[in-house]
DNA sequence: CTGAAAGCGCTTACAG
DNA sequence: CTGAAAGCGCTTACAG
């Protein structure tokens, strides 16, 4: 069973390869040729298996049917998710995924975006660095079709799926507000991202809104790329406060692990002792001692929608209206944040 | 700034087209083009940003530069790690990775291999369903390269990397016969994968070395789709037993997830009344209630020897030896299997 | 209804 | 040292 090219069918059924590739790309009717013909040429074309090199066909055609999808960390399980639903719902509109991880790095990013490029993607879906301004404006010079997942840039205007959330981490916090919590820490990264910027403002907003002073040292933001070493010290500093926190509400996945890690080689109880939330969560959150309070990103709209509004945009079909989206994340109570 | 081609680069400098070829691919001094030409060539190049199209590239090459990566499910924690360590193997190496998803289904991953051929992918990493005998033993019909991991087709003579998933729970099944369990249970997925049949095999191992017999009702096999439901029978079929067991070897991460929330349900205590061991984990098995004791994948090895071997192969080089490779679990003993 | 031909953007033997 | 030309495997206007 070798190998088998369009012009080995046009061959062996003494017909034109214009009309093969016609009738192979269902274009048969539209041009008129024979049902007959199209018949032998689609049963030849599956008993022999032919199946047309895309490589080809994209340079022809000048589309390769590839979706590109450059997130900070494929290990990550967030974007794990994300990638996983962004393939299945590119696969059933025809594309495929290249990924790439840019490990956070913006220098990565931009050369991982104009290497798809080259690979002439038809789009791509990107959750940036947020620190590739000129890269961005280029894609929208050049009018390349993308999407920005996760983060955005604030002042571009680009199309967007990201997560409120400022509402999300206000929500938490006021839960913690209503179970009587008074002094609330808040562990973070540094705030780069608008998004882990968001997340403070939730924070900040949610005291305001219920007269609890904001204090300086109850915030503590680390460096990403020291986080593990730096934690340690957050915690101790909020413990030890004079007014000690009773409740800490950590940014993102991976610090409320650590944080969480932290508190019990300090053996600090919780909830009793200060009540966690956290926002996103890891495999096991609802299995952890005590299990995470946790908010949800709602990881299916985000994939869906964003290939949704890519390939829109890729086909120019303009029936997505809404390609700036704001969506709202979910809340999952456990144990972690305590009770009344 | 417009999109710029070979023939404007060629054009714009009064040089053929070949020059330009030759020189942006290295080649100039091979093929004695004078310094001279080739700086002005590559800095033209440079000033305007120019870079291969890599379709057509890859139409006249015969090669595209990317491999292909075909695991169950990206969402799966662990082979999201895998995909990480790839990819970034790859990329050193020069290779982008497209990636696909099974779901466990043979009919997906045998559309997914046709799909990553007609797409020109210059090899594939497989971790299979183990239920395309056809399919893989037509890749080795067409020569094409590609490598199994993580799972493999024992009696096909294939390159491979996968674990040793006998020795894997063999040892911590003496673990907990050290720790003074008698009666073991063991709960899997159906052993349709070589995978978990070793793991069976190396459960029945430990005991048979241990002079404790087997028992069948010990074992118990659920369907992969219904494990979340049938779990809770398999577990109270082992406490409720004539003899309850006072241990059980779960034989995947995600049983381990389902088993321990289940025994919380039934209010069992972990590990006093019940030790628990598992095969692979999840992100927070360390802070999980109580901390899991968790035989390791080695991913880093999986990962980088599949690149190693995979791209050895596609360019011919022939450095590396060894392409077949068992490599051996990790033991992370915590807190649910107890102590002595 | 159908076929010869040009073109997609590269690479690379081949001839000089 | 260099250039014209063929070729990779498709698609698709165009002419008949």
């Amino acid at each position: 069973m070798n190998k088998i090219y369009l012009k080995d069918i046009a061959k062996s059924l003494q017909v034109s390869k214009t009309a093969v590739s016609l009738v192979l790309n269902n274009k048969g009717d539209e041009h008129k040729i024979s049902q007959e013909t199209q018949k032998r040429i689609i049963d030849f074309a599956n008993k022999h298996n032919y199946k047309a090199n895309h490589l080809a066909r994209g340079l022809s055609r000048g589309k390769s049917e590839t979706i590109g999808l450059i997130i900070p960390n494929i290990a990550d399980i967030f974007y794990a998710k994300i990638a996983s639903i962004v393939e299945k719902k590119a696969k059933l509109l025809g594309y495929n995924v290249v990924f790439s991880s840019s490990n956070e790095s913006p220098e990565n990013e931009s050369e991982q975006i104009r290497s798809m490029l080259n690979r002439q993607v038809d789009g791509l879906i990107i959750a940036s660095t947020q620190k590739n301004q000129e890269e961005i404006n280029h894609l929208l010079e050049i009018n390349f079709p993308f999407i920005l997942i996760d983060r955005y840039y604030p002042n571009i205007d680009t199309n967007f799926v990201i997560v409120d959330n400022h509402d999300g981490v206000k929500s938490v916090t006021q839960h913690l507000i209503n179970l009587g919590k008074e002094r609330i820490g808040f562990i973070s990264i540094k705030p780069e991202l608008d998004a882990i910027k968001q997340r403070l403002y939730g924070y900040h907003d949610a005291l305001k809104a219920n007269d609890i002073p904001l204090s300086k040292n109850y915030i503590k933001e680390l460096n990403i790329e020291h986080y593990q070493q730096e934690i340690k010290g957050a915690i101790i500093d909020l413990i030890t406060a004079s007014k000690p926190v009773d409740a800490i509400v950590f940014s993102t996945h991976y610090l409320t692990a650590s944080g969480l890690r932290e508190l019990k080689v300090l053996k600090i109880k919780v909830p009793d002792e200060v009540a966690i939330v956290s926002f996103d969560e890891l495999g096991a959150f609802d299995l952890v001692d005590p299990a995470i309070t946790s908010i949800i990103q709602p990881v299916h709209e985000i994939g869906n929608d964003a290939v949704d509004i890519l390939i829109d945009d890729i086909e120019k079909i303009g029936s997505v209206k809404e390609k700036k989206k704001i969506v709202k994340t979910g809340l999952m109570i456990r144990k972690s944040c305590g009770t009344k």
